[in-house]
DNA sequence: ATAGATACATTAGATTCTTATGTATCTTTG
DNA sequence: CAAAGATACATAAGAATCTAATGTATCTAT
């Protein structure tokens, strides 16, 4: 089973900055294949959704990057700048707070009016 | 505070099946005012955002509706199908899902790699 | 050799939101 | 009683963000 897509709306660049702020650095693909890993195939990253996340934390200065050779392939690492790690921790909290709202809203009981 | 707007995305549908699964019937002005009491002002549903998402539900037979006159003025009471019910079920447990798979993918512990 | 995995990227189109606008009625208050 | 604010519906332009498709290229296993 994977989530149905509108799910991920929202909550793709917390996850990769937060994967970030764990892994110190990371490539794109690399990304894909962890978030794979780490929810069991539960949510599955596209390419068209990363790359343009990615170039996005990018142009707000939130993340720096480097490239490798790998052999003749090019690998494009990322690393959260200062202003990146802060982001991650709001970024992290507010969507804890969220969650936490939409629990209670999902469980609320039938009124008896 | 109010989440920032991107959050709210993808799951608003499923906020509003739950409500209605909960109410019996509601219109429209009156789930933005239940989610906004239950959210502390939190989540605020605007009405570009809700009545597009309530005519859809309908175009996809989730929710049926019935026109009442409060004095001179209309209001449009929705409520869930069969259908509509069972579609809820399924949002708010993928949702829920989604939500512990997130919180796992949250609290991931830096790697000592 | 060839298929599949690795690795980057872009683009057209779909979806779904925000912000603004429009119409109209009802209620409260100076 | 006029004006402001709340109630109640709705639409539309534009922004944001995703999917699905496509492109390029290299590496690895069969």
């Amino acid at each position: 089973m994977i989530y149905s897509s509108e799910l991920l709306k929202g909550t793709l660049k917390t996850i990769v900055l937060k994967l970030l702020a764990d892994n110190k650095k990371m490539y794109g693909y690399e990304i894909t294949q962890k978030v794979k890993e780490l929810t069991l195939d539960k949510i599955q990253i596209t390419e068209g959704a990363l790359y343009p996340t990615l170039h996005s934390l990018e142009a707000d200065g939130l993340v720096t990057t480097e490239t490798e050779f790998i052999g003749k392939r090019v690998r494009k690492y990322y690393s959260l700048s200062p202003s990146g790690k802060n982001k991650t921790k709001e970024k992290v909290s507010e969507l804890a707070d969220f969650m936490e709202t939409m629990k209670f809203l999902l469980d609320i009981k039938p009124k008896t009016a």
